[in-house]
DNA sequence: TAGCACCGTTCGTCAACCCGAACGAGTGTA
DNA sequence: TACACTCGTTCGGGTTGACGAACGGTGCTA
């Protein structure tokens, strides 16, 4: 049970417009227009007053050009690639001995640990599991591409990466011998 | 650019509404109290009339105990897979693809992971960490010795092996360029 | 400097969302 | 049969969200 709940929806969804209108680059003036509402509205839908119907705050999220649960859930990192011998904060060193943090684990979540390995042919596409498990996964040998369906990323050895498990992601071994360490996260 | 913009979320969110409702084996008038709203405004919303606020999507999320993208994204198919064959080993065969349950997660276990990079050289001693505690390890490239100290084993690319991580332990590369995976299980 | 265009905010007005109450229907019980 | 209870729907009324207009501020141009 994602307790995703808790924090008030109103805050986020004022950070969520200003940031992704910010992003696109676009005036305040400019989004109303395109979504079809007073731009005073707006306005105070970003100054965090107000509690908008599910028609206005959707049809901001067309003008955006952003899906809509982008603007009420808070923007979770989605995919994290570390590259090899670039990982962040190198946590421990001693001589001829480097260790990299890859992902802390969140309390209460359970990590299974697998090695998968693949040739290059066909993709595994694999359906969603169970909502907010994480997928993390470390290459071992061979080139790999993976992520969600819409954000697909290619990773070699040594290199980690992760994403979200929920929704449609792929598997696609692009040389002979690949295989890699996967670790699913269930929340 | 996914377009989950273009179906009307209202019908949708009655639909969610209904659903998630009845699966819950909840009466109206029971969300209504729950979420603190008043059972005819949850009539409306469940027949499609009606453009709720966040607020009110939101304290009814609250109530029916689902995460607030649910009620507003369309039911993505939930597939939950029991594989043939469930258990430690081999858990998932496809075209070109072989997964391999290495450690299946106690409950309330936390589990870190590293990347470590080591150099053939000294070996490096590491201390006992807290009690319980079990690290699993995969080799990526090179070999590797390591374990308890009174209990060492020799592990190369692809291996896996684990062990008690509350007692004095060692890593020690053979080779030049070794790294591995480390997963840190912490009770 | 005056003029203009656009920015984002604030102020009244209207529609609608939300509410409480009342209503008809179904079920179990004395 | 009469009663009590709960179900989900429908009906007036008040609060509030969405709108349009006007406002001050900024940058560009003649």
């Amino acid at each position: 049970m994602p307790d995703n709940q808790t924090s008030a929806p109103l805050t986020t969804i004022a950070e969520s417009l200003r940031r992704e209108r910010t992003r696109a680059g676009l005036s305040l003036s400019e989004v109303a227009k395109r979504a079809g509402i007073a731009k005073s509205t707006l306005s105070q839908l970003e100054s965090g007053s107000g509690n908008p119907s599910i028609e206005t705050l959707w049809a901001l999220g067309v003008a955006l050009e952003v899906p809509f649960s982008r603007l009420v859930d808070p923007p979770r990192p989605r995919v994290r690639v570390v590259r090899a011998g670039e990982g962040p904060g190198v946590t421990s060193e001693q001589a001829h001995f480097i260790g990299t943090l890859l992902a802390s684990c969140p309390p209460h979540a359970r990590r299974d640990i697998y090695i998968i390995t693949m040739e290059p042919g066909s993709p595994r596409k694999a359906d969603p599991h169970i909502p907010g498990s994480v997928e993390h996964l470390i290459v071992g040998a061979g080139r790999l591409r993976t992520g969600p369906a819409d954000d697909v990323v290619e990773v070699g050895a040594g290199d980690y990466t992760t994403f979200p498990g929920d929704v449609p992601h792929v598997y696609e071994a692009l040389e002979p011998g690949t295989w890699a360490v996967l670790v699913m996260e269930h929340v």
